[in-house]
RNA sequence: CGGGAUGUAGCACAGCCAGGUAGUGUACUUGUAUGGGGUGCAAGGGGUCGUGAGUUCGAAUCUCGCCAUCCCGACCA
């Protein structure tokens, strides 16, 4: 291996910074905190929208798009909201450049001054709820079901390529409901439909639940979400679905007339999924060899690499790749023939590994004779020699199977990694060696923040499925009725 | 914004302490032999040494300012 990346074991952090760009998924740019996404990246996002955009389509959602700047006064109108976002708010203040009078290049015109100023929206839930104020009167024009594809700006203080960029993109969808109960069970809908997503697309196995008061989105009544646990035992929030109860529907006076001729505000949601799933799309499933892409989601699931003497080889070892390659198409996978004369095929095998792709299938005129093929998958990096006649299907069966073992890899790490404990001194010294830990909390703010203080663990959720159980909290010792979810979070 | 470090070829780095022709690996170009796990050999192209000033006959090297990036904290999808 001429320049092998990091071991996740050497240095986890630096595994991860170097396989986004060795991979070819992104890399930073001239400006602080802003990632390029390069095509590799991109294509996989791409595929990452279109099952997502597909759901909310099955579940009578649309899409449209919202303005990029949001009045500065809009944002202070709901205050937990603007509390919430304040810090981290990029503000445009002019519109117009001007030659520098002293030379040098362009200077910021004073006279072009905004009389209000424009936040570069970190959220769009302000700008939206002025709008939905114009479109809703009466319950006929609910419920409102929205969705938008965009880049929002929060300016973080650190930040790293894909977990964490001051310019992201996401969906972020808002709608508008005549009830209370209606809305609730648009939030548990959207939440229902990450899951899956991360669980049926990603292969990584989420655990279902409510974020605490403290965690909750600014803004919200109630927040869902969904956690992840990466390979390094740490948390990751892959998705949140916010009950956002009548909150805007106050801030941006938004009513509707009921059946019975009441006059009564909206009831609303939103709910989002970001770029951030790249990283843990990474963190999830990949190796010391590179990426390991779910097949679902791979942009090439399978590459065909030629291994040849000469011209004539090739051309025989050519057509038989096309063959093949013809007959997977057809069955909808996405193949890749690797012809290029600028590589020898060992250079190409690593370097289809680093890019993940799930199969490789290698043919020499050693097959050629024999009729068959070497197919290698990425998942266990085992290779077996295999006869082309029902190449096809054995294929198709092998995607599915690398799909549903990442899967099983992912969600065995997880409850290796998931641990009960029940006294304080278990927990610090759980915590330093990473997972989630299920333990009893007295439910209150003070408690998780002193926790939090004390160990940097934060309550990931309080799980949907957790069981009712006398416990006493492993803080204070007072009563607490269920375990909730702790862990280190990115 | 506090603490620490670093800016030299596309990338990774050496050279700086003890000032004197800008170097190595890799990538790139050409040729050649290779080809079932990152190929060998040969030749070649590419650098305002982050930036501005100062010291000096002479600065990548010494001094001061500025800018940028990275790491550790506070903040966070």
């Amino acid at each position: 291996m001429a320049n092998a990346i990091p071991t996740r074991e050497e240095n986890y952090s630096e595994w991860y910074n170097e396989l986004i760009k060795r991979a070819d998924l992104a890399e930073n740019s001239a400006v602080r905190g802003c990632m390029v996404i390069k095509p590799y990246g991109y294509s996989i996002w791409e595929k990452m929208q279109r099952a997502l955009d597909d759901m909310f389509k099955e579940t009578g959602h649309t899409n449209a798009y919202f303005p990029l700047f949001i009045p500065k006064s809009y944002l202070s109108k709901e205050a937990s909201h603007v509390e919430g976002f304040a810090k981290e708010c990029a503000v445009v203040t002019h519109y117009r450049l001007k030659n520098d009078p002293n030379g040098g290049g362009v200077v910021v015109d004073p006279e072009a001054k905004l009389e209000e100023e424009l936040i570069v929206r970190p959220t769009s839930e302000t700008v939206i709820w002025s709008t939905y104020k114009n479109w809703i009167q009466s319950y006929r024009d609910l419920p409102l079901l929205i969705n938008q594809w965009a880049n929002v700006v929060r300016w973080e203080m650190r930040t790293r390529l894909f977990l964490r960029t001051a310019e992201f993109l996401w969906q972020e969808g808002h709608t508008a409901h005549a009830t209370a109960d209606e809305a609730m069970a648009e939030t548990r809908q959207m939440l229902e439909i990450y899951a899956r997503f991360a669980e049926e697309w990603m292969a990584m196995p989420v655990v279902k639940g409510y974020k605490t008061a403290n965690e909750r989105f600014a803004g919200a009544d109630e927040t869902l979400c969904i956690e992840a646990m990466m390979q390094d035992g740490k948390a990751l929030q892959a998705g949140t679905s916010h009950f956002l109860g009548q909150n805007f529907a106050k801030a941006f006076d938004v009513k509707f007339q009921s059946k019975n001729g009441g006059l009564e505000y909206v009831w609303g949601t939103s709910w989002g999924m970001s770029t951030r799933m790249m990283g843990a799309l990474v963190m999830a499933h990949s190796d010391d060899a590179g990426l390991v892409l779910p097949p679902k989601l791979a942009p090439t699931q399978v590459v065909i690499v030629p291994i040849y003497r000469s011209e004539e080889q090739l051309a025989a070892i050519t057509e038989k790749a096309k063959e093949i390659s013809a007959g997977l198409k057809k069955a909808g996978i996405s193949v890749k023939f690797d012809d290029s004369d600028a590589n020898k095929p060992g250079w190409k095998f690593a370097e289809y590994e680093l890019r993940g792709v799930p199969v490789r299938l290698a043919m020499g005129a050693r097959d050629l004779e024999n009729g068959t093929v070497e197919v290698a998958r990425r998942d266990t990096k085992t290779k077996e020699t295999v006869s082309l006649e029902g190449i096809v299907a054995y294929i198709e069966g092998l995607l599915e199977d690398i799909q549903h073992n990442i899967y099983q890899k992912a969600l065995a790490l997880r409850e290796a990694n998931t641990h009960y404990v029940d006294t304080w001194e278990q927990f610090t010294e759980q915590i330093e060696k990473g997972g989630f830990l299920l333990a009893h909390w007295d439910g209150t703010s003070e408690t998780e923040d002193k926790i939090k203080e004390l160990s940097k663990a934060t309550i990931r959720c309080i799980p949907y499925n957790a069981p009712q159980e006398e416990g006493k909290c492993i803080l204070t010792g007072k009563p607490s009725s269920q375990r909730v979810l702790f862990a280190r979070a990115y």
